[in-house]
DNA sequence: AAAATTATTTACGTAAAAGTAAAACCCGCC
DNA sequence: GGCGGGTTTTACTTTTACGTAAATAATTTT
């Protein structure tokens, strides 16, 4: 079986759609190197890899990195089998990134934590007062 | 028994030390009224509340929340017990951002496995090279 | 073919979150 | 009693991540 379907290129529009971004940013994204769609005549073709690149991308934004760190992320992932010296490097890079998302989980964790009990301190005032209202 | 050791009250450069950012930084919090540190003749005097949202400020930066974001979840902590229909609201806020923390913990948790990945192939790698090298 | 739409390039603009620099103030102290 | 440290205010500057607009080109629609 083939995969369900695996389209040749997207236009900037569709990622702009998919990603609910502006033409502006994907443009930007290009110049700061994340991203290399190809051309046909001047117009950008975007292959399925670049769309990965872009969930990538904004999946980092949501989690706070800058298009620094992004970059520095997806070089990570884009770096070949390599030999020797390369791959400790390469392993402690992803340590380092790994150890800022545990933080940034901690973090999380422990505010949900305080989140719940505001929650059910609220819920039990409201029963106080009787419920429904 | 006390707590080990409450101090009264903390300078900026204490806290500038503490969370190793600039006496810029904290003033600009304190523009943006995230905090309200007393004054004793024109010099700021910070107190272990100040203190504490300076920790639930840097750990919401750590998330990539803005400036304002970090504000309303301080407000859903500083909202009064209050009565029916605040409280109806304020439970709607905390589902708000707990969401919002949910879909963050997903991502890193998707990005954690993915670099754990990257770190298996290297390592393997690296045993076909002839190990310690 | 004219008109409308879609995409590109170039360039200036902007909001957020501080950085940086200058000038003045207060304070203990040797 | 001047001096070095820490603090404050004011104001200008910088960086990041795009927004916005104008002019041009290519494509599609009518």
């Amino acid at each position: 079986m083939k995969s369900p379907e695996q389209k040749q290129f997207y236009s900037i529009t569709e990622l702009t759609r998919e990603f609910e971004v502006s033409t502006r940013t994907i443009r930007f994204y290009e110049d700061e190197g994340l991203i290399q769609p190809i051309r046909r005549g001047r117009t950008r073709l975007f292959k399925p890899s670049d769309r990965r690149l872009l969930m990538l991308i904004m999946r980092g934004k949501r989690l706070g990195f800058s298009i620094a760190e992004i970059r520095e992320i997806i070089s990570i992932y884009k770096e070949p089998p390599g030999e020797g010296g390369q791959l400790k490097l390469l392993i402690e890079k992803v340590t380092e990134k790994r150890d800022q998302l545990l933080q940034k989980r901690k973090d999380i964790d422990e505010t949900i934590a305080e989140l719940d009990q505001v929650e059910e301190q609220s819920l039990t005032r409201m029963a106080e007062l009787g419920v429904g209202r």
